[in-house]
DNA sequence: CATATTTGCGCAAACGATTGTACAAATATC
DNA sequence: GATATTTGTACAATCGTTTGCGCAAATATG
């Protein structure tokens, strides 16, 4: 501590002084110039790990104009998908010396703000993130690239801001679904559709329509329910769609918890779950797998699309001309009880 | 862009240049010194709004020695106890203009010791972190208190190093359950311990055996399993407890995985619960509320934990000199069907 | 009116690291 | 042995901000 109060570390000028040679010698031999000489390297190594020297990365960030650092953007973290890609961005990030700041928007545009100012401001060197429901005009964003600084988006990205995109096929995804659903021998099929102003669940309403033109089966917009995708809103839309003349068969929720939801008011109903109608989520939420009957999913291979995701975010720090291109991963279904109402063949 | 492709922004020196006065002048002018005057501000204040000046927070914080950053390490960012206690940090840290910058520990030193060099190296202004439930000497956690950096842990603590602490009362969370569990009608409880050296697990473990003993109902070893507090682990548990001479007729889990897992064991062995068998687990995890039957828990306000623990981290960065404190906090037992078997009153 | 005080701002030195250029000594070349 | 080349360091500027000190002009005080 100085005489401020402020803490003050171990510089490189300390280990100058004690091996009597310029600062300028022992940055270059930390960073193993060659015009250093061997033994000058080792003696400078050696009194850096006894005066527990840590390099102040402010000071090399400011002076290099890199941070080493990666700012991602979530909504939230406590849904086990956003938590998977994290762990991939970090798992990445940190092999490649690379330390990673966590925001989260809580779905409000405002946040998102506030969380930009924050990265650029710490000099993030790149930025990686997934988009809040509310509609917005993205010019936030653009403050981003603005300045020079890689964006990446994955997961929930739009069409309206030029970056480079990681996605899964949710339309392919849809269809897996549906496809499984057919198979199980459900015919009228109910989709709880995300909002649509999120291009993902666009894709996968339709990926739900392309399946059921496959089928010829012509699409009723009495089955196809747009709603948030949380409990209660699951709830509602599966007592909204018992009550028609028509009811469904199967349930097919853009999100795990919409389809919990739907489901708890089919238990409550008495309703024979999968025997009488079948459940299908989509994004593999943890809970999917331990409620009774456990729920039918997708896979997002979110994990994978963390590392994806920072593995371009680091190129593009490195080398920040680039064209920007769109990754797609390919998500898998999870069969699970609640639709199974066929033998295992 | 300069020559060399690095990112360049608006300094205070281009709004110097463009009103003619020093950068000096500029700085003070921004950050309200009286020495400066209102016309100048307010001259100083426009230009900056009007070429979107943005301080260079490494800057700043190289200068001042204060990031206005605080580092967060957990050892998972996907239990919702993390999660809430994480977003209660940011909000509190927003408030105050700070940024936070999260880490997973994955429960490994290892990781650990990387992540708090990162924090290090990002002159981070303090440190909040929930031990991981490896075994270790501390002395990595250490070495943030010896650069004079505040730390404040919470929830997983322990009491070989001297710090602030922010934990919840899981002695009397332990007796709540317990004391909810008598009031049922249940007497042969049995408690699936976490890991004991994990302070946490100890106290509740000691809530039990202190319910137990105001009960004058002998503490019996068969009852009280250790074990990870995960899923596989508490359906093996359950397995081992009902396959004893005498099985319990209530089953008190530490973590609401192992909670479940029990409850699957017994719902294969087609035992009713709560009937025959009373459940009740720890945390208030989110699916907790959405298995059937629901199962009863304790919440841990993790929400204002965050809240607390990013109070005291704040209040510690900006004067480091206060004593070490711990604030316990009263956690709630949320009562559910998975130990309801009276009638309501 | 002369001296003291305030007011408003500039100068220059930090913060800790990196890096282009310079320069002496050591080695190589003829 | 004189000159050219390499080798190992030092010097000093720089990144963008903050801040102690100094200094002039404006105002106040006696």
């Amino acid at each position: 501590m100085d005489k401020k109060g402020r803490k003050r570390g171990v510089t490189i000028r300390d280990i100058a002084r004690e091996l009597n040679v310029t600062p300028s010698t022992v940055s270059r031999a930390l960073n193993g110039s060659p015009r250093i000489s061997t033994e000058r390297k080792e003696e400078v190594l050696a009194v850096a790990k006894q005066l527990n020297y840590r390099p102040n990365q402010l000071a090399t960030s400011l002076r290099t104009g890199k941070g080493k650092m990666l700012g991602v953007m979530v909504p939230t973290t406590d849904r086990s998908f956003f938590s998977s890609v994290i762990r991939g961005i970090e798992e990445e990030a940190s092999a490649a010396g690379y330390s990673v700041m966590i925001c989260q928007s809580h779905d409000l545009v405002a946040k998102e703000k506030q969380n930009i100012a924050s990265f650029l401001g710490a000099q993030v060197d790149a930025v990686l993130a997934s988009l809040a429901m509310e509609k917005s005009k993205f010019t936030h964003y653009e403050r981003i690239t603005e300045e020079n600084t890689p964006l990446v988006l994955f997961d929930r990205i739009t069409d309206n801001i030029s970056v480079n995109k990681i996605i899964i096929n949710d339309f392919s995804g849809a269809k897996k679904v549906m496809h499984h659903l057919f198979e199980q021998g459900y015919t009228r099929i109910a989709h709880l559709a995300g909002p649509q102003q999120v291009a993902l669940y666009a894709e996968r309403v339709r990926g739900y329509k392309a399946a059921l033109a496959e089928k010829e089966i012509p699409f009723d917009p009495d089955l196809c329910i747009e709603c948030t995708q949380i409990l209660a809103e699951g709830y509602r839309a599966a007592q909204k769609l018992m009550g028609l003349a028509h009811p469904p068969d199967a349930i097919f929720a853009s999100g795990d918890y919409a389809a919990m939801g739907a489901m708890q008011y089919l238990q409550e109903r008495q309703i024979k779950i999968p025997e009488e109608i079948g459940i299908a989520g989509f994004s593999n939420e943890s809970f999917t797998s331990l409620v009774n009957p456990s729920i039918t999913t997708v896979d997002q291979h979110s994990l994978q699309m963390g590392i994806t995701a920072a593995k371009l975010a680091l190129s593009l720090a490195e080398s920040p001309v680039q064209t920007a291109q769109t990754t797609v991963l390919e998500p898998s279904l999870i069969i699970r009880n609640s639709s199974k109402r066929k033998p295992e063949p």
